[in-house]
DNA sequence: ACTCCACAGTAACATAGGTTACAGATAATT
DNA sequence: AATTATCTGTAACCTATGTTACTGTGGAGT
């Protein structure tokens, strides 16, 4: 079997289901910045993530986007899921964050591992109860905090997501997954760094206490 | 059986489950405006909406609300679902919108027919599915609108679940669930009533055509 | 009919955030 | 080193929304 399967998901499934898994999965291996699923794409297998960050991504009618959430090792996303069931189209982008190690799993076995395996659906439930929370949380992020909020938060949770303090993106960038317009973002990073917070250059945020 | 439950979930489940959901579920009506979960309650019955509304709120800090969005028959409530599953508190509060009726089922009875219940499995996971897509949608109304356009949304949504052109809210109660001022409303409404869209009388605005 | 009170209308002002425009800084390319 | 493209800083301005304060009104209760 293999080792990365066995680390993250060893705890969760019982041993029949993981060597069912390592025999239908696909192990998939992508660089940081690959698109995963656009917006309108049918979804064909579940991934499992085993390593790496993922980023979900919303689109308006104008193409304009937010940042949902982020989806770690031991998770998997949740629309995907759902989409499967349905046969729906995706409403959301996935695009790695980091690089990233998944695990493929054909659509057909999701039917079939319910039945017959509880810890399978106590991840499925658990995966759904995880994505719901984050949406909570990223509804509560804009309909209550102020963008100088919103900022930190973004900064704190990219730092914790790449487990680095230093965040490596443009102005512009963060502004796209904010939905706001590059100058607000330049305007509240320069405030954040007048109070000793951050650390600016080009390309390049410095967490320095937030 | 009773009527209600043959009438809303016949063409769900199978008539063993069917049987089994009139054994043990408790069939309850509540009034408009009745708490059904507040935030920070434990679950202990999964509700089945057999008709009426429920609105489902959040809450930050501050007390602030914020309308996620309406569960109507043949419903049910994901996010009270991933509370009985991990036996936490709610993140969010109930309350019914209009007089409901509810089968009520025992969380023990979750685990149990999700391992011998195929339409219970589907239906749970379409469950969750339509939830993450209101709460989708509640991003894209928060994230992208501007308020004049989420209140058009939110007037319409009322009528809709209520099947009355006529709204009976005032117009602080509207602010609240649209998590901004009455002053803001009030602006709004009548910028509405001017074009011909709404009529607005106290405690009570007259949908037009919107 | 009179009183009271919640509700609605509106003005005047404050603020956050969005927009436009341009200058200067940094890195990449020739 | 010179050229170019990209990124950042900043000012000036605009708009949507939030805030405060006050007025008027309709309806319930006396």
């Amino acid at each position: 079997m293999i080792q990365e399967l066995k680390d993250n998901y060893g705890h969760l499934f019982e041993d029949a289901l993981l060597n069912e898994i390592n025999q239908v999965g696909a192990f998939k291996e992508v660089p940081e910045g690959f698109k995963m699923i656009e917006i309108g794409d049918y979804i064909r297998a579940i991934p499992l993530l085993v390593s790496g960050a993922i980023k979900i991504l919303r689109q308006d009618n104008n193409g304009d986007e937010l940042l949902l959430y982020f989806l770690e090792k031991g998770d998997t996303c949740a629309i995907t899921l759902s989409c499967c069931l349905g046969q729906t189209k995706s409403e959301i982008r996935a695009i790695a964050e980091t690089k990233a190690k998944l695990i493929m799993i054909p659509i057909q076995k999701m039917e079939d591992w319910s039945g017959r395996y509880k810890s399978w659906r106590s991840f499925v439930f658990e995966s759904y109860h995880n994505r719901l929370n984050e949406m909570l949380e990223t509804i509560d992020s804009i309909a209550f905090l102020k963008m100088d909020e919103r900022l930190i938060k973004y900064l704190k949770e990219k730092a914790r997501i790449s487990q680095d303090k230093t965040i490596h993106n443009t102005h512009q960038e963060i502004a796209y997954e904010l939905h706001t317009s590059r100058v607000v973002i330049s305007r509240l990073l320069k405030k954040l760094e007048n109070l000793g917070k951050v650390k600016l250059h080009r390309n390049l945020i410095v967490i320095k206490d937030i």
